[in-house]
DNA sequence: TACTAAATAGTAAAAATTACTGAAAGTGGA
DNA sequence: TCCACTTTCAGTAATTTTTACTATTTAGTA
């Protein structure tokens, strides 16, 4: 995963400039569908699915196709610049690569929050995981009932 | 989660019998269908997906529908017995709750392996935790390639 | 401007999950 | 043990999500 420090989060051209160039390092033509779908993971906080891309996409661009969707969500992915968030659904949701980051999920409302855990990341693996292979990546999901339908089930 | 002891991990038929009290203490109805996809998991070590247990089940019983098979899991997932693996991928995996562990994930083949991890088990979560809501469950996943995988692509 | 491989739109197909219906079966009480 | 009640089931259909196919268009480059 390429490191991208926090400080830049907030910065979408500069992310986007860097997307440009890394796809012209690796041979990925930079069409006006992709850097789009690209633009628009930077800018969403929400994970959005595969549909939800597509339904924003087409706000701009009507005639774009499903499955370019889904082959760029492929392609970007299999480069490492996109990751998918591993939620337990059926509907796969994603993400745009800014920073290090683990995830919150609210089984109510479905949810999905970035959050940064500096001592876990900075935390050594237990020796089982060396023993079993060559670990590349350390993700935490916690699950549980976000303040909003919290206040709502109090009601 | 009901933390079930790793000393208990082998012995199927002790956990079946608290399955089966479980199941009467919040008034499940002990059907064969329901016991044996239970046994099933609980014997399993491969995280299977429905339609995998479907083909296990019909081992047993040829006429057992598909249907049935989702909707047992949806019902032990509801009450906790079972869990569904956050995979990412759009087929779920299932597995049912025998102790407190973590995932390792193998990108090449796919494969998913329990891990314990008591370090992390008793850390402190960040301050952000509290303050985005109720946290009931936290899990790591681990990504990379198992040691089978890097054995084959050596040669 | 023209060439060429990669990417796209539009559509079809496949895979995975959920919904529906009448029949069967477990549960609790007489 | 039998009965009534309700859940669950098998079989099938429908929906949702993802992938595949093909003719056409386009980005990158000379």
């Amino acid at each position: 995963m390429k490191d991208l420090s926090i400080g830049n989060a907030g910065k979408i051209n500069d992310l986007l400039a860097e997307f440009e160039s890394v796809c012209r390092e690796i041979g990925l033509r930079l069409t006006h569908q992709r850097r789009e779908l690209y633009r628009l993971l930077l800018q969403a906080d929400d994970h959005p699915s595969a549909e939800t891309l597509y339904e924003r996409l087409r706000q701009e661009m009507p005639t774009i196709s499903l499955d370019t969707v889904y082959r760029n969500l492929h392609t970007l992915e299999a480069h490492d610049l996109i990751a998918r968030v591993p939620t337990g659904k059926s509907q796969a949701r994603f993400e745009a690569k800014k920073f290090r980051h683990h995830h919150l999920m609210c089984s109510r409302c479905g949810k999905i929050t970035d959050m940064q855990w500096e001592t876990f990341d900075n935390s050594e693996l237990p020796d089982y995981a060396s023993f079993w292979g060559l670990v590349m990546d350390k993700q935490v999901t916690l699950t549980g009932i976000c303040k909003e339908c919290l206040q709502r089930e109090q009601k």
